[in-house]
RNA sequence: GGGGGCGUGGUGAAGCCUGGAGUUCACGCCGGCCUGUCAAGCCGGAGGUCGCGGGUUCAAAUCCCGUCGUCCCCGCCA
């Protein structure tokens, strides 16, 4: 007997047009409702659910079956019984008459429901990610992730980027998050870096005459995890020569919205809003501010000048600011009140003075008597106060202010999901942040072009660097910049940074050679695509976009990595265990 | 490094605060009945070291301490 396919259609794909026909279609069982003179199976595939109906007296097999058999039933397709059709269904006006039921392969009882209405935890979901695939909505998850990437891919091709690789076995050069390292075997005691990103080779890129470059590229960075963040992630790299950062921003932009039109149907409308940083963090006090909601930050100071309020006359006589926020009509408790304190003080404040707006004016607050009239409905005006809202201030230097009334913002008044979407990109950041003991870091990093190397050099904590960010609806989704392509530029900001010459050329020499082969002006940027991904399909954490993760301690549920390897292994590297690391292996790993 | 939540048959929950027999609900699993269901229905059944260890107590899923796992947040993430 010639060896039949096993499949000739889809299930999701029968309608009525296939009235009649012939057809094998194979998949699993999704659901079983066995009647006893009667079968119905939901069969599912890649494309959908068919209903196949069998009479277990005509087709052998049919009462063996289970959920997630799977199987290949052949049959006609036919109209289903007056009043039986199902609209809920895609296929739901026609079903399957099963002739021949073939068991392709039988299933264990499952581990948890594939159903989408259980909310299995997520650790058993990542133990079985392949049932988890199953589920309607990770399936979906993947061919969004696809189409997304396909979207990018497309139109970046049509603007004539090279895709090009970079390596992923690369030197470590400890700057920034901590490196993945990897023991190198003909070189015992070296070491290999995982990329934290492709920078230094894109750069190089542009150097090597690619002006357009892009790569889809695995990052890793060796710090603790968050909900939006992995060890090891993905970010649309890319790159242009004889750029600027309206280049890279249009880039970016169709990049995006060519994703956003591929997952959500929606065109986006460019080009997205600027901020200055500056501007991010007075109004919102956070460089990446959702701008989906109101509740801006206003400064008070003025209201409170001379004011004979000690708590704030202090602090402006100090030199600090009072600002805050109209929190709208929360209608929270005394104690629900004062736990915004609570958040404040932690976040860093010394206090925070709440404030609920009386009909007629007056404030019910803890301050209230130690506020003129002329103060309260100063403040009211300028936080454009109703009667029952909400007032919220902060007195402190700038730097405290800001963060946490920005905080205290997102508490009080983020959307839940992202039915809307605001980009906008956060554009000049400053050069350099000041480190805790005093000193500088890079805020991007130190390939990053400063508008102005004689204010870079003169006055270091105020210079603006020509980086960008794109933030959407409060995430960071990514950054860039115009680079650095004169090795005399690059050397200052090493200066200032304190790298001496001789650590930067023991670093980053083989790169700053390159600078001095007619390096082009380029510029560039990286999108976090687990995060874009995230909020498209309003998943609440990357995990959920990202087919294969890790727990937060670094894990696999499933394979078990990390995991220990053979003493012969580490003898290959030259490596040896701890003393007291071995012991802590030896207590809780079974021998092997 | 720090703070917090969670851990109960295969799955999801309730029980814990206020200690008293492994109790309950839904799904799944096994068996039976059933010819138009689509979360099929009805009847019956199996299945748990309440994460692990210690303590308090006449008595611990429940209270206390520790530990492991997991999640969220702060730090960290150029």
């Amino acid at each position: 007997m010639a060896e039949q396919p096993l499949r000739s259609e889809y299930a999701g794909t029968l309608t009525e047009d296939h009235l009649g026909e012939d057809v094998r279609v194979a998949g699993w069982v999704d659901r079983r409702r066995d009647h006893g003179g009667i079968i119905f199976l939901d069969l599912r595939d890649s494309s959908g659910v068919v209903q196949v109906v069998v009479d277990p007296d005509a087709v052998p097999h049919a009462q063996e079956l289970r959920m997630e058999y799977c199987v290949t039933v052949a049959g006609e397709v036919r109209r289903r019984p007056e009043g039986t059709e199902n609209p809920d269904m895609a296929t739901g006006m026609v079903e399957i008459g099963a002739e021949e039921l073939t068991v392709l392969s039988p299933s264990d009882p499952l581990p948890f429901m594939l159903t989408d209405r259980a909310d299995t935890e997520e650790l058993i979901r990542l133990e079985y990610r392949y049932l988890d695939f199953r589920r309607p909505k990770m399936a979906e998850t993947l061919r969004v992730r696809s189409r997304a990437t396909a979207a990018i891919r497309s139109t970046l091709d049509e603007r004539g980027f090279l895709e090009v690789e970079t390596p992923t076995l690369i030197a470590s050069t400890p700057e920034g998050a901590r490196d993945m390292l990897v023991p190198s075997r003909l070189r015992p005691g070296s070491f290999y870096a995982l990329p934290q990103s492709p920078q230094l080779f894109k750069q190089l890129l542009m150097i090597g005459g690619v002006d357009r470059y892009y790569q889809i590229a695995r990052c890793y960075r060796d710090e603790d995890f968050r909900s939006d963040r992995q060890l090891e992630f993905t970010q649309l790299d890319l790159e242009g020569a004889f750029w600027s950062e309206a280049d890279v921003q249009a880039t970016v932009e169709a990049a995006v919205a060519a994703a956003v039109q591929a997952v959500r149907g929606v065109t986006l409308d460019v080009p997205f809003p600027r901020l200055t940083h500056a501007e991010a963090m007075d109004r919102f006090g956070t460089d990446k501010p959702d701008v989906r909601f109101g509740m801006e930050i206003v400064d008070l100071s003025k209201v409170f000048a001379g004011t004979g309020f000690k708590g704030f006359g202090s602090v402006l006589d100090g030199g600090g600011v009072v600002r805050g926020i109209n929190a709208g009509q929360l209608g929270l408790s005394r104690s629900g009140l004062d736990a915004l304190v609570d958040v404040a003080v932690d976040q860093g404040a010394k206090g925070l003075v709440w404030a609920v707006v009386e009909d007629d004016g007056s404030w019910r607050s803890p301050v209230a008597k130690f506020i003129e009239r002329s103060e309260t409905d100063g403040v009211a005006e300028a936080l454009e106060a109703q009667p029952g809202d909400t007032l919220l201030l902060v007195a402190d230097d700038p730097a405290v202010v800001a963060p946490v009334l920005g905080h205290l913002r997102i508490e009080l008044g983020r959307p839940d999901g992202h039915e809307d979407l605001r980009f906008l990109w956060v554009v000049d950041f400053p050069v350099f942040d000041e480190t805790d003991d005093g000193g500088l870091a890079p805020s991007h990093h130190p390939f990053t072009a400063p508008y102005s190397v004689e204010e870079m050099r003169e006055r270091p904590r105020e210079a603006k660097a020509r980086a960008y960010d794109l933030v959407l609806n409060g995430s960071e989704l990514g950054s860039g910049s115009v680079r650095i392509h004169d090795p005399a530029v690059q050397e200052q900001v090493f200066d200032v940074l304190g790298i001496s010459k001789a650590d930067a050329e023991s670093r980053f020499g083989w790169f700053l050679r390159a600078l001095r082969f007619g390096a082009p002006p380029h510029a560039g940027f990286a999108v976090g695509l687990d995060r874009l991904l995230a909020i498209l399909v309003e998943a609440p954490s990357i995990r959920d976009v990202i087919p294969f993760p890790k727990t937060q301690r670094g894990g696999d549920p499933m394979t078990k990595s990390p995991s220990p390897v053979e003493e012969a292994q580490l003898r290959e590297l030259g490596l040896a265990l701890r003393p007291e690391i071995r012991a802590a292996h030896g207590d809780d790993s079974p021998a092997t």
